[in-house]
DNA sequence: CATGAATGAGTATTCATTCAT
DNA sequence: TATGAATGAATACTCATTCAT
């Protein structure tokens, strides 16, 4: 009858995790916006710490499809390639915005649990850009440069809009969550990786 | 007797709050580290949620005085402006690295608080970003852009490193909380302000 | 496994709020000596103040049913009808001696919950009284009299010795509890009532 | 210059004590009202119990010498005696409303210092009662009945109207504050007086 | 006399989790 | 699978009281 009470639960976690961070939201709450009965939350992810595993998991291993997607484009340019991946990611975490908010913020948390998240994703993730960005540099696409500290850059641009969604709203009044951000966004992107990245072209 | 109980409470509260969060971090935790008695918290700060407004208000009061330090320097051109208020903020990111994260977390939940935090501090600082993106361009320092979208990149380069500084280390080997680190990304930062920003000069 | 928590619970709160009061009475009192834990009285009457009025409001059902019930027999004349309800009431409040003195002192509190209390159940019980003290009067069997002034001295009748136990018991030697006490009090009344209320008979 | 600390915090005490009971009241409430620091309430009534022992004091203190003052009347007879303690008390407890609510359900209680306070003040009450009904049945004024019962009964109609003035003013619509009701009131009790107590005149 | 700071024991309530059904 | 009852530990907070100043 209920075929997706699992899901349901999914759903009211990532819903509640969002608005209320995960240590403030109960699984009494989830159960009830669920509305389930609080032990098959038990029942279903063993414990509180095993649905936000659950969460984090299931949010990283589509993160990182998308990344591989966009990498896939290699053959077409380092530089295509690298805005293709950004275009590919911002339309991701632009449509999962409150998922994303959520598990952007718990990942910034030093726990033991996302010190295996980040090795076991953003490790990869890392080799993926490392490569876009070397090989960028091999083809005098790109300038040389330190490689980690644009990625740190890059990774700002990325999140910071699904990150502070409420500053994004309030103050400067964007909506990250529509589609026309995420277009408009990943054009400033690109701009950074035009301008920012690549050896300058003569006019 | 014991004249700086208050300032153990704080401090031990920015310590516990960075690393296990607000919700994660109990009055009593607080109350132990600080070596206090809990009744002290409320009778200081009222409740929990009175710490963490005192901290939230602390921080900015100070980030904001930065801001307009290195804001007073728009009359020697609005590309040195942005260059001085970035190393100014950055340097004390990097000075309050435990703070700078716990503030920037807890910033990103959609809260009463934060929203009050948002509108006294950061509609100001927004204030006197746009005033120098605005005289830059008119001054033909910069090109004309959409400041919205310059201010989201901006803040998005500025924050972090100091917000997810786990990934830093972990994953990029880099150290957010030494000196070293703030001059190398300030510089990075005054590339972007040059390459993006700034009117391209002629060769 | 233990059906009978609630009832475990209402039982020990009872005697518990007789002898300490309300305020005097922690749940954890309560929780220990119904031998459950503390967490079934929120899981059970939602809060402390949940199951003051769930005491209320058991007390209140029966004691307007022993009123109705000293009503019916208005029929047989308002003196004996009067008279039937005292001895019902009477008999009710001794057998519950320690519910009562509880619940009438907590009654003498001025709170939104004893304000809720009272027009719901002590203006039915007034509806009644007024009945038989007007239909007395029409019949020729009780003088005319201010209704408002009988009625708190009849209510003051009531419930002094249960309100009042340990000074019956400490001062005066009588002891409300005891069936004994219940019929030889209620022959006290039918006086008052004969005396004050009826019409004197010639001699 | 605040000569009067003590006197403000006993009528902050009793204000608060009335309205929320003894333990519903916190000694920094009665500080805050009383505009007073929380240590002088200790420094004056050593604990929070002692100042409850001095409210009772200071009210049976008065109560007692009210009901000497109607006992001294005894030569003009037993019955007009009752009359004259009748009406003394009932304009005491009548303009001392609120302190004599609080007390009275105070009294309810059976802890050690009502125990106390009981067999001192009410004790003499009772002696007092004695004399006055046992010389009012030998000098054929009163017919002989059995003075506990008849105590209870007399005690039962003083306190009500004050120990439950929210019932009396929610549902009766009646004024115990009003020097008119203790005057009428006073009326009644004088005809429970004449018909219950005293022996019948021949028309 | 009066106070602000501090304490330790206590408060009601909520938590994640377990388990028999 | 799914649930209502139950648990023990933890939660934020309040209490009366003390004491140096």
């Amino acid at each position: 009858m209920k075929k997706n009470s699992k899901e349901a639960i999914i759903q009211a976690a990532i819903s509640l995790f969002t608005a209320n961070g995960f240590d403030g939201t109960s699984i009494r709450d989830i159960a009830n916006k669920a509305k389930v009965n609080v032990a098959n939350i038990s029942y279903y992810f063993q414990s509180k710490q095993g649905l936000l595993e659950y969460c984090f998991t299931t949010f990283f291993e589509e993160y990182l499809l998308k990344i591989e997607k966009g990498y896939a484009s290699l053959d077409h340019g380092a530089s295509f390639c690298l805005k293709q991946m950004s275009s590919v990611i911002i339309e991701f975490l632009c449509d999962n915005i409150q998922f994303t908010s959520f598990i952007f913020r718990e990942m910034s948390i030093d726990s033991q649990t996302v010190r295996e998240i980040m090795t076991t994703y953003y490790r990869k993730e890392k080799y993926f850009l490392q490569k876009v960005l070397e090989i960028g540099v091999e083809s005098k696409e790109f300038r040389p440069q330190s490689i980690s500290y644009i990625i740190v850059q890059l990774k700002g641009l990325w999140t910071m809009p699904f990150l502070n969604a409420p500053y994004l709203r309030e103050v400067l009044y964007l909506f990250p969550n529509e589609r026309y951000f995420a277009a408009k966004y990943t054009l400033e992107i690109n701009k950074w990786i035009d301008e920012v990245l690549c050896v300058k072209k003569l006019a």
